[in-house]
DNA sequence: CCGAATTGTTACCAACCCGGTAACAATTTA
DNA sequence: TAAATTGTTACCGGGTTGGTAACAATTCGG
C-alpha cells in the first residue's frame, strides 16, 4: 500500500482519537466514526502502536488510544511508522544493452538526487505535529459543497 | 506511466544527443546507443520536441538533436515536458460515510502540504542543468561492476 | 479455567496502473 | 510515388493498490 494513502488514513485516525476523551476506543467504534475498514483500521494503528504513537490492548475492554498529546506527535514518526518504500521509488531501468553506459549512470544520478529529496521532504514533515493539522482542519472546515470544485 | 520513470529516460536520450555532434539521429540509432525501446524513445522525445528542447524532423533524413545547448537545459523543462500527473499523486480518500466529516478535511491537508513539496521539487530541478548531470556523470563513471552491490 | 471480546496478521480479490512493444497514421524528402 | 521517419494509439502481461474477510493470538471476566 502506498506511503501516502497509509499515512492519510493513520492521521485520520489520530484525529479521531484526539478529538475523543483518553478512553480506549475499539476498532469497530472508529471504523463507524471514521468510514474506515476496522481490519485496516487495525492494520494501520498496530504499526502506529509499534512506533510508540498509540496504545493498543486486546481483550475484553481493549482498543486504542493516543500514546502522546497532539503536540508530541510529529507527522514524520507517523510516516516513519506506516511507509514501507520511499516515497519516491525510482525505477531503475538496468538495461546494458546499449552502447553507452549512459543508464546505469543516470539512474545513479537520479537515486542520489531523489533520497535528497527525501530527506528533505522528511525535514518539512519532522517540523509538522498532529495538533498542527488539527488546527489546520479546524479552521478549514470540512465545506461540504465548496471544497472541491469541478 | 510514472513521472520519474520518464524523467531518467528522457534525460538518458539527451545525453546521447549532447554526447553526439549536432546531427540529426534517428530513433533507432538511438535506441541501439542506449537500449531504450525505439517506439518509446519516439513518445518521449516528442513531448521534448513540443516543449522546444529537441528539435524534431520527419522524412528521410529526419530525426532528433537537441534545440539547446546542455546549459540550457534545466531538469524541471524536462519534468514538466514529460510529467503527466504530479509526483506526488495522493489518492484522497473520498468516503464520508463516517460520523466524523474527518476525511475530507484531513485530505486537503494533505493535498496542500504535497502542492507545497512539488513547488519544492521543482524549484530543485529547475537549479540543475543537463550540463550538471553530465559533468557528475562523468565524475562517476559507469563502475559495472562497484554499483549495485547486493 | 473457559468463553467472549478484541487486537494482530495473513491471505485473497477485483481493479487499476506500469512498463514495454507493436502497429499504424501522418509527414517529409528524394 | 515510394521510402523513411516521426507521431500516436492500442494492446498485453505483470505487478501493485486498495479493500475485505478470515483466522490466529491475546486478554479479561466470571
Amino acid at each position: 500500500m502506498s506511503a501516502s494513502t497509509k499515512l492519510a488514513t493513520a492521521v485520520q485516525a489520530l484525529s479521531h482519537l484526539a478529538g475523543t476523551s483518553s478512553e480506549s476506543q475499539n476498532s469497530d467504534v472508529i471504523s463507524q466514526a471514521t468510514g474506515i475498514n476496522a481490519s485496516r483500521l487495525r492494520n494501520i494503528l498496530s504499526m502506529l502502536a509499534r512506533a510508540g504513537i498509540v496504545n493498543s490492548e486486546r481483550g475484553l475492554s481493549g482498543g486504542f488510544r493516543l500514546a502522546k498529546t497532539p503536540e508530541e506527535i510529529h507527522l514524520q514518526e507517523i510516516y516513519c511508522a506506516v511507509e514501507t518504500k520511499k516515497a519516491f521509488h525510482l525505477d531503475v531501468n538496468r538495461r546494458g544493452t546499449g552502447n553507452d553506459n549512459l543508464p546505469s549512470s543516470v539512474n545513479g544520478y537520479f537515486l542520489s538526487l531523489f533520497s535528497e529529496i527525501q530527506v528533505e521532504i522528511e525535514d518539512k514533515m519532522r517540523a509538522i505535529t498532529l495538533r498542527d493539522i488539527l488546527n489546520s482542519i479546524h479552521n478549514h472546515p470540512p465545506t461540504p459543497t465548496s471544497s472541491v470544485r469541478g
